[in-house]
DNA sequence: TCCAATGCAAGAGCACTGCTCTCGTTTAGA
DNA sequence: TCTAAACGAGAGCAGTGCTCTTGCATTGGA
């Protein structure tokens, strides 16, 4: 386990992580748009041209922390509903969604990463999506919990949507009802509204009590997938 | 009027005006973090120095974009809502939160530079607080002449929100009851959380039928913030 | 044990970027 | 008419991502 292979492989693993653990201290300083290669290696005291063998362009280390900030994130949400402890479905999404705000608080920039605008001419591969799918995984959880316990609030869906409804459900949770998996979609882009307003600045000058602000407004799109506070 | 002051100030104004149309081209092309100066200086045939009479810098270049993204944005929405005509304000509400999704996907970079995560070492000055504000004040407006009319859905605030939710309302809507601002707050910032995770791609492979989803999504917006469908 | 293949760091260099400074020239106002 | 401001051009600085070549060190197989 210490020396899987060879000096030379634990060197390249050791190699790698720091560079991804400086370009990490820099993402978090700086922000995506001014973390710099030539930094980086500057840094670690080394020549830029090296920091190619181990990430093939500035893009792939991106990716590198793309990763890893969806982890950071997922983890942290995973954790804050297990702390939560066996409540109501309701309370539980409320203590995912203020983690969800307390992390993208203590993290502006991984954040801005992951939901911000994308990098001009970077498409995110394949590997981003599992990390990515976490809190959205969580969420789901939540709600089948709450199905399992005592049905959630059903709505009408209008006509037009109801195969896309279908299809989403069978997609994501086939043993919910199709109204309440697109009510969770929806809910889970506002989530993401919510805490992107608060952090870019559009609250500026409009909300004050952000954290209270915030409370209510998740426990209002929990009401809006169908959770009920007991 | 043709003539203001002499020759030089119509010049100014006239290479003014051409630089913010280059650059809102490559803004529109290319992105906001691919906008060169040198680039926009080129395609004008003057040299990159010269562009710095005009604009002291690229962030300043940036700020006239923005400025114009805001605007165009909220004429576009404005202009949706004078074309609705004298409908129940739960659909003008809807029209006006589809026209947005129009622009947005119309303008992806535009939309970006305005919503997305901001320019690092950037901050917007006040000039640009109007023109961000259209959309929300169209907003409000609609609530206004809702309430106006045959009053809105109103609910229970949390205690700890209420002091909060009063002042919003004095700041925001003096005339709409405190709850109503609050939820209207709220639903403008989920607005945005729908749109930019259909722009930014994180719908793909979750949601397929967006106009449908949206559609209904912002009726559920309408329906959160009081509003109902006769 | 030796030796060829490979991994690696270093350096030079290319084509860019935003921005500053200087130098003549043109223009506008007193 | 004279002077000060505005202007375009050019050179230059410090920085960027990335490529290529050059040597040296390590590695795995004969």
């Amino acid at each position: 386990m210490s020396t899987p292979q060879g000096a030379r492989a634990r060197a390249r693993i050791e190699v790698t992580a720091a560079i991804k653990g400086e370009a990490r201290r820099q993402l978090a300083a700086e922000g995506a748009a001014r973390l710099s290669l030539r930094a980086v290696a500057r840094e670690l005291g080394m020549v830029s041209s090296a920091l190619y063998r181990y990430f093939p362009s500035r893009d792939d280390l991106l990716t590198a922390l793309i990763i890893d900030a969806y982890n950071s994130l997922g983890e942290a949400a995973e954790a804050a509903d297990a702390k939560a402890g066996d409540i109501a479905p309701a309370r539980r999404w409320v203590a995912v969604c203020e983690e969800v705000r307390r992390w993208a608080l203590a993290h502006p920039h991984e954040y801005a990463l992951i939901y911000g605008s994308p990098v001009p001419g970077y498409s995110a591969p394949e590997t981003t999506i599992p990390p990515a799918a976490r809190v959205g995984v969580l969420l789901i959880g939540i709600v089948r919990d709450a199905y399992g316990r005592h049905g959630v609030a059903r709505t009408r869906l209008p006509g037009e949507l109801e195969p896309e409804a279908r299809r989403m459900a069978a997609e994501l949770a086939p043993d919910l009802p199709p109204e309440a998996v697109t009510a969770l979609v929806a809910a889970w882009a506002q989530l993401y509204g919510l805490v992107g307003f608060e952090l870019f600045g559009q609250f500026n000058n409009v909300v004050e009590e952000r954290e209270a602000f915030f409370r209510h407004a998740a426990a209002q799109l929990a009401h809006g997938v169908g959770l009920v506070f007991p």
